[in-house]
DNA sequence: TGACATTAGTCTCAACCTGAGACTTATTCG
DNA sequence: CGAATAAGTCTCAGGTTGAGACTAATGTCA
């Protein structure tokens, strides 16, 4: 079992230890999601993000992204780092500073020790690993709209319906369909596949794969309203 | 000289060392720079960011800060942290790791051993410090937009002209006159201070403070447009 | 079978935002 | 005084946005 292998590392804290914490974000439900390893037993049950420490001259990247396979099974088409931090809080690896990286993936069923944990009740957690969980998710949130990632959380086909849930779960909050999709046009992100999708009740849905085409990039002025 | 307090730490560098990294970025007649330490002598000169190792149980922001503080003088109003580097590059005190944070200073006469560094003229930095650099100017860009950083860059009263030059020289581009003053007119961001400057030729300019006001916040719809 | 619920997909419109050029005002310089 | 220079203002066409109403295709159930 994979996510054996590095437990030799893993059971022998000490002080002044650097560690890679990987926040693995996924949606389900309209809800969203982080991979988390079952640890402890019955009453004593807690949970943990993946996490490892980087061999000897690893790059960090490198690092997040073996510790990200051996998760899920698979490295993340995205992967970024959202912060480091050392405030002293608990981490399960007891190390004193932590490099915290977020990827996106379709939601999968997990093998063994592994499972989605909502991102509403993450008290289980130790506390290091909650305050990761937050700034990935802002990290995600932020990137949307800059990069593709919405893609990474839907299958290789999907409807424009699920790409717009995928965009309102992880913003949190709804969006016009039509203003959605007049946005999604003009940006060329997608093709028709020429299939449909009938889930039962209700009109069918054309299914759309993702294909980004080459665009102008549309440099705007300053916006001070965001501020 | 309080440059000097922790030469100590910087003159053993060891093996898996952590460092703190702390890029200051000022701008003057248009033009970005960094606060940089002379080092070396003559033909071996060199330059480095101001750096320092956390203390023990010591939080990253508040090592940062009192690294930013102790190569300016005082702390900064604003710094955040631009990302971990540990990609195997050269560290001028040898770390492995290395914790990069950004501030954002009004230009000031710096003592003895600093100087303010212009960005294009990175060369005699390390590799390392040349990255965070690099992404420490794409982090002041981001927040330019969404926090009021430009403000830092000035003194307490200014002008909207070196307002809007400021957002000009970090942004890299110009900006349109009429548009910006729209854009801060809808912000209420600045009140004037009902003084004038006459610099010389042309029209003498209101002086403005910072003085922001309460304000709704825009929540607009995805902008699929910058993707 | 036919009304109805349900989901997909489209159309239109008013309001707002943006970029740009042209214009006015106040000052120094020669 | 008039030209040069910089600050500050006005207006307008065109684009973008949010929203509601509309059509279309399917399953459900009486």
């Amino acid at each position: 079992m994979g996510a054996r292998t590095a437990s030799s590392s893993r059971t022998a804290p000490s002080a002044g230890t650097v560690s890679i914490d990987v926040v693995l974000v996924s949606c389900h439900e309209r809800r969203l999601s982080v991979l988390a390893e079952a640890t402890g037993a019955a009453k004593r049950r807690g949970f943990s993000l993946p996490w490892g420490t980087p061999a000897k001259g690893e790059h960090l990247d490198a690092a997040a992204a073996r510790i990200a396979r051996r998760a899920f099974g698979l490295a993340p088409a995205w992967i970024e780092q959202a912060g480091a931090f050392a405030d002293g809080t608990e981490h399960p690896g007891g190390a004193t500073l932590s490099v915290c990286y977020v990827a996106v993936l379709p939601r999968g069923e997990p093998m063994a020790p592994w499972w989605w944990m909502g991102t509403h009740a993450l008290t289980r957690l130790p506390e290091r690993h909650r305050r990761m969980v937050t700034a990935a998710l802002s990290v995600v949130r932020v990137r949307l709209e800059q990069a593709p990632i919405a893609f990474n959380l839907l299958p290789r086909e999907f409807t424009l319906s699920e790409l717009q849930q995928a965009y309102e779960t992880v913003l949190g909050r709804r969006l016009h369909k039509a203003s959605f999709r007049r946005a999604l046009q003009a940006a060329f992100l997608v093709e028709p596949t020429g299939e449909w999708r009938g889930a039962g009740r209700g009109r069918p849905a054309q299914l759309y794969r993702y294909a980004p085409r080459r665009r102008k990039g549309a440099r705007r002025g300053v916006r001070l309203d965001l501020l």
